[in-house]
DNA sequence: TCTGGGGTCCTAGGACCC
DNA sequence: TCTGGGGTCCTAGGACCC
């Protein structure tokens, strides 16, 4: 049997730990920017906002409702989030997080399992995980318990939609599992996005249920597709979507967009040397080396009345590296072959390839410079450390500062300038955000 | 005025190998 | 008239997930 842990409108349920006032209110959490709504409380769900929905679009059709808007604060998320793990850690056999919101859990064979001498059942492990989360966290979590992956999720939406499962639903058995499938939307099953669900419906099938009846060959002739093979399998009770390990990354991204427009190719290669710099630091949590990098940049696409220009361009390195200083310079000379003047950009990216683990690595036996590389990994361990301790670029590269000329012609150093306008505090990670009781 | 930021997997087709 | 049989690797594009 799987299960699944899933927080309930996660990032606004972050938001309430330290906010219990809010606790009935309708609230939102906006992307990068103050761009868009990613999350929402059930009370601003109710109201109609749509997740994803621009913020300036929200503002203008709900201009007197009392909505408590926050900015994203990843810092904040990715840490409480971390301490709901840690105590599914401590009460799963053996679990995956899938993603900064869910959880996987796998349990064994009942009779292999000493957990259930302390359980009586899977409901009732559900029911107390959810209780100890919530006291210990501050976070409400859904869980769905079943044969499959899939079918887990589905419990867990149905765990979520009615209280009657005390936040834990388990689909144990045929019935349970014909019921479910009966009272499930076909578009809102696990692996069937916007185009096979459109696909689906106009064929007919209106329910998982519906999905699950057609025979296998008729699955495969349609589709001939593998994927949504193994989605019709799960729903009829079949195990057949692999576990993930929770492999190490094979790309890693980092993007922003910016909160203006752009056109100085300085200004663009400060933003991509800290892109840069931040998938360098990604690269060495998970212990691996990347021999590419990418950049790209484009304008604003909603712009229609400015000339458009995407581009997108690698640079192969003849050695993997996760060094900051390489990665940065890799970047930039990218970014200095795509970009042209003329154009207002909007965003800009840095991808990193070609991940393999740091160790073996094979080194350059024509590098002149191959002393260099003990000398920038002792760099890098001291940046990651300070930067761990004092908050995350504490200390950078010269060519991550963002800085100005002033009146006099030198150069002034300013903080950048994604707007974040509603941003709370990071009482779990920042000493000046220390919460003092009277 | 204002529109996010990450990832994975599969398939088809082309280039190449013996 | 007749023109084999088996592979691998890479890339682009399309689908999906959160």
């Amino acid at each position: 049997m799987y299960g699944i842990i899933d927080c309930d409108n996660c990032y606004v349920s972050c938001e309430r730990v330290f906010r219990p006032d809010l606790n009935g209110k309708p609230v939102v959490v906006l992307s990068n920017n103050d761009g868009c709504v990613v999350a929402r409380s059930n009370e601003a769900k109710a109201l109609g906002i749509k997740a994803g929905m621009p913020y300036f679009k929200m503002m203008q059709q709900w201009p007197d409702k009392d909505i408590a808007v926050f900015s994203s604060n990843y810092e904040l998320y990715g840490e409480l989030t971390a301490r709901v793990v840690d105590i599914i850690r401590q009460e799963a056999p053996s679990y995956f997080r899938y993603s900064i919101d869910e959880c996987f859990v796998y349990f064994p064979p009942l009779n292999d399992s000493s957990l259930f001498t302390l359980h009586s059942s899977l409901s009732e492990w559900g029911e107390n995980l959810h209780k100890k989360i919530k006291k210990w966290v501050g976070m409400p979590v859904s869980i769905g318990i079943g044969p499959t992956k899939t079918l887990a999720k589905m419990a867990s939406h149905f765990a979520k939609k009615y209280p009657g499962y005390h936040h834990c639903c388990l689909i144990d058995s045929e019935e349970k599992r014909l019921k479910a499938l009966k009272l499930y939307p076909i578009e809102e099953v696990w692996g069937i996005g916007r185009r096979y669900a459109a696909r689906l419906q106009a064929l007919g099938v209106k329910t998982a249920y519906d999905f699950a009846q057609h025979h296998e060959t008729w699955v495969r002739n349609t589709f001939n597709n593998i994927v949504i093979l193994r989605t019709w399998k799960e729903l009829n009770g079949i195990d057949a979507v692999p576990n993930e390990e929770m492999a190490k990354k094979k790309s890693i991204c980092t993007s922003r967009s910016f909160s203006g427009m752009i056109t100085e190719l300085d200004t663009l290669r400060t933003n991509v040397a800290n892109y840069a710099a931040r998938c360098a630091e990604k690269l060495r949590r998970q212990d691996t080396v990347a021999s590419i990098v990418s950049v790209f940049l484009n304008t604003n696409f909603f712009r229609e009345d400015l000339p458009q220009y995407w581009n997108f361009q690698e640079k192969r390195l003849t050695v993997g590296t996760n060094s900051t200083i390489d990665i940065v310079k890799a970047a930039t000379e990218v970014l200095h072959e795509i970009y042209v003047p003329g154009y207002h950009y909007k965003k800009a990216g840095v991808i990193v390839m070609g991940i393999s683990p740091t160790s073996p690595q094979q080194l350059d036996l024509f590098d002149y410079n191959a002393k260099d590389y003990d000398k920038k990994k002792r760099l890098d361990k001291a940046m990651d450390r300070i930067n761990k301790i004092n908050g995350s670029e504490t200390i950078v590269l010269g060519s991550q500062q963002y800085t100005q000329k002033d009146g006099k012609g030198r150069a002034e150093v300013f903080a950048n300038a994604i707007k974040h306008d509603h941003r709370s505090k990071n009482p779990t990670t920042r000493w000046s955000d220390i919460i003092k009781l009277k």
